[in-house]
RNA sequence: GGCGAAUUAGCUCAGCUGGUUAGAGCAGCGGAAUCAUAAUCCGUGUGUCCGGGGUUCGAGUCCCUGAUUCGCCA
């Protein structure tokens, strides 16, 4: 019995473009979807932008566009990545839309109806220069409890103490800077706290594997909370001017808040797409089952606010039957940043000629089904990629594939009996239910487990040698069938990942497209092989240098440029004269965090750097980096420091060292930098 | 501040309800091989399982405590 699914991930913000995290959680679902299409099972998948909100309007009024025209300007950018990294939706929709509209009018109607929803007068910052009401966020001014400087409204960023922007003193915009008047105006109230409501959720969530466990302790804590931490009833409406969609049936113009009409979108899109297919989306929707990728940020919405809203509102409408959370990716151990320059930009993956199912392959042998961040590690993705997928995987096909085509017509030989080919069929339910229940990274390494074996078995049978006299002529064919057999079931288990990959193989090898039954239907004898042609390149270390220095755009050279410079580069290769163990202990290296960087007035190379070495206290340097690194990029790294160079007085103050730095004959500078797990002051040696 | 999670080999990570000398991949080192112009095979781990206490016949696994990191506190 086939199920039927109706899969999507969390609606992407639509005031700007995907960052890494967004192609994460995409590849991870397309990879759990495609799956379960090879499984013969009935898969909609669908993805929408959340376009509505206070954020979003600022950010298209800051463009010069209207909240439309920015929307649709963002919305215009995402099909590059989503085909760039193989991310197949069905349907890609807008929360902006009269779908959506419909949909978040009509769930507001009937929780009203139900009484779940009620008004009461609300008091909140309004900028009169702006002329509107701010949201916490946009408002600043001291700290209640500390009186620390230019805190946001939510929460102190010094002694992180939590509290509602009305409380701060000397508030300020931050969008004016005017000084915000307390205004009260009528707002809209979901019921959440209602015990029928906490009641619903609990039993929603206690079903068996409806959440991880993490998900499920989370979720009871904020429903079981106490005092002031006591669930309390959502505020689901704005005052104009806002960015969405008119609280129904009243005269006065209010709007649903963002947050009530995301979540929406997924019905939205899902609606739109039965309206293209001539399906009925209520029908769809009792069907299938309900399931949602999203990241652990959003864990709160999801499992109290959703749940909720879809139960309470009734038919259509069906509570989500699964809600699969993940961690953030990381880079290099460090939280994601854009102003630090860390974070790993997509498009520019693509741009740099990246093969997209290096990505997909190293994000899904890095994750799991537990709430757990993933790390993504430059030297550990060319290990992976190069040796797993290369080094292993592709490696078979290269090695069975010449004797085949040369000595036996590309045809595979008829019967061949071998306890490897079982080994690697019997595999298949364990890989399955690794991928069923999003253990991508297990279902990966026994996969490469068996890639190992077939390899060992290449080498113990020898080919090579067997290939020497016409006698073994027989065995020599087994050997070669049950290597690119084997070849054959290995790119059927990692076809969810590598679905490019995978369809190539499958031409290769004279077959359609593999269903996962297919594991038990081997190759025919009655079908030649094609030519092999290469079908993976390895990554270089280049690339990854390219993908992560924003500065140094690799110029294309022509080939002879390349030729003159590689003999150029030759003559330097040459090694300094040596030195002893002493004369490299004379040299005081320590990792330095980098507190602060300056742009120095009137230097044209230099920034001055702050830097924090541990007991050694802080030092200023100046360094020649201005040409490959803007100051934000920076503070926060950590770096190396020669701490006893003898202090040098330059024109724009006393330079207390140096940090070490990388540069080649191209144009670039590298900063050195320390693992992750150095603290400043450690001595480098 | 309160609550929670994480901390295992150079790197990335497995280690289920406590049970023999703690594992894998990659890297490194030593060998072999040359079918694979993209590579493989064999061998090789003296790891304060974050520190310190405790429970137990027995703890990476349970409890307490400290450190660090990361979340959540609507």
């Amino acid at each position: 019995m086939p199920r039927r699914l109706f899969v999507t991930t969390a609606l992407p913000y639509a005031n700007g473009p995907f960052h890494i995290g967004h192609i994460m959680e995409y590849i991870q679902a397309d990879i759990w979807v495609r799956f379960q299409r090879m499984q013969g099972h009935e898969v909609l998948f669908v993805g929408a932008d959340d376009a509505h909100g206070a954020p979003i309007m600022l950010a298209a009024e800051k463009a010069g566009k209207s909240p439309e025209e920015f929307v649709a300007a963002v919305a215009g950018g995402r099909g590059k990545y989503l085909d760039g990294f193989h991310v197949e939706y069905d349907n890609w929709h807008s929360t902006h839309s009269p779908e959506n509209t419909e949909l978040s009018q009509d769930i507001f109607r009937k929780l009203k109806l139900r009484g779940l929803v009620y008004t009461r007068p609300v008091e909140q910052f309004f900028d009169p220069v702006k002329g509107m009401y701010l949201a916490d966020r946009y408002v600043k001014g001291e700290c209640p409890n500390c009186g620390a400087q230019d805190q946001y409204g939510d929460a102190c960023e010094s002694c992180s103490t939590v509290y509602s922007a009305t409380a701060l003193k000397n508030p300020r915009s931050a969008l004016s800077g005017a000084r915000p008047e307390l205004r009260s105006s009528e707002h809209y109230f979901f019921r959440l706290s209602d015990p029928k409501c906490k009641d619903f959720i609990r039993q929603w969530l206690e079903l068996p594997g409806r959440v991880q466990p993490q998900v499920f302790n989370k979720a009871v804590e904020w429903l079981d909370g106490e005092g002031d931490k006591a669930l309390g009833d959502w505020d689901i409406s704005r005052d104009p001017p806002y960015f969405g969609i008119r609280v129904p049936d009243i005269a006065e113009e209010k709007y649903l808040y963002v947050w009530l009409d995301a979540p929406i979108g997924y019905l939205a899109s899902l609606q739109n797409y039965c309206g293209k297919k001539g399906l009925d989306w209520r029908k769809v929707l009792e069907t299938h089952e309900q399931i949602h990728f999203i990241g652990k940020d959003i864990i709160y919405f999801h499992t109290l606010f959703w749940p909720a809203m879809l139960h309470f509102a009734g038919a259509p409408y069906k509570v989500p039957d699964h809600v699969y959370v993940h961690g953030f990716i990381q880079v290099s151990g460090e939280k994601m940043s854009k102003s630090r320059g860390t974070g790993i930009d997509p498009l520019r993956y693509l741009e740099l000629g990246m093969n997209p199912e290096w990505l997909r392959y190293y994000i899904a042998a890095k994750l799991n089904a537990a709430v757990e961040d993933i790390d993504f590690n430059p030297e550990d993705f060319v290990a992976r990629v190069n040796s797993d997928l290369v080094g292993k995987y592709i490696n078979i096909a290269s090695r069975a594939a010449g004797f085949l085509s040369k000595r036996f017509g590309g045809r595979p030989a008829a019967r061949v009996v071998s306890p490897l080919l079982e080994r690697v069929r019997v595999a298949a339910p364990e890989i399955a239910r690794g991928y069923e229940e999003r253990e991508f990274g297990k279902a990966l390494r026994r996969t490469m487990e068996l890639a190992d074996e077939v390899n060992a078995f290449v080498d113990a049978e020898k080919p090579w040698d067997l290939a020497k006299s016409p006698d073994n002529a027989g065995r020599l064919h087994e050997v070669c069938t049950v290597s690119l057999e084997a070849f054959r079931m290995l790119t059927l288990y990692l076809k969810p990942v590598l679905p490019r990959l995978a369809a190539r193989a499958e031409q290769f090898l004279g077959l359609g497209a593999q269903a996962w039954e297919d594991v038990a239907r081997p190759l025919s004898p009655e079908r030649a092989i094609g030519a092999y042609q290469h079908l993976m390149t390895r990554v270089e270390e280049k690339q990854l240098d390219a993908l992560f220095n924003i500065e140094s755009v690799p110029q294309p050279t022509a080939p002879q440029r390349h030729a003159e410079k590689q003999q150029h580069a030759a003559k330097k290769h040459a090694v300094s004269d040596p030195i002893s163990i002493d004369d490299f202990n004379r040299l005081d290296l320590r990792v330095a965090k980098i507190v602060r960087a300056e742009q120095v007035e009137g230097a044209d190379k230099l920034l001055k750097l702050t830097l924090e070495v541990g007991e050694l206290g802080g030092r200023t340097v100046f360094a020649g980096i201005k040409s490959a690194y803007a100051p934000g990029q920076l503070e926060g790294r950590l770096a190396v420091l020669i701490a006893n160079l003898a202090p040098r007085k330059m024109k724009f103050g006393v330079s207390e060292g140096m940090v070490l730095a990388a540069s080649g004959e191209e144009p670039g500078i590298y900063l050195i930098a320390p693992d992750s797990g150095a603290r400043p002051g450690m001595r480098v040696k």
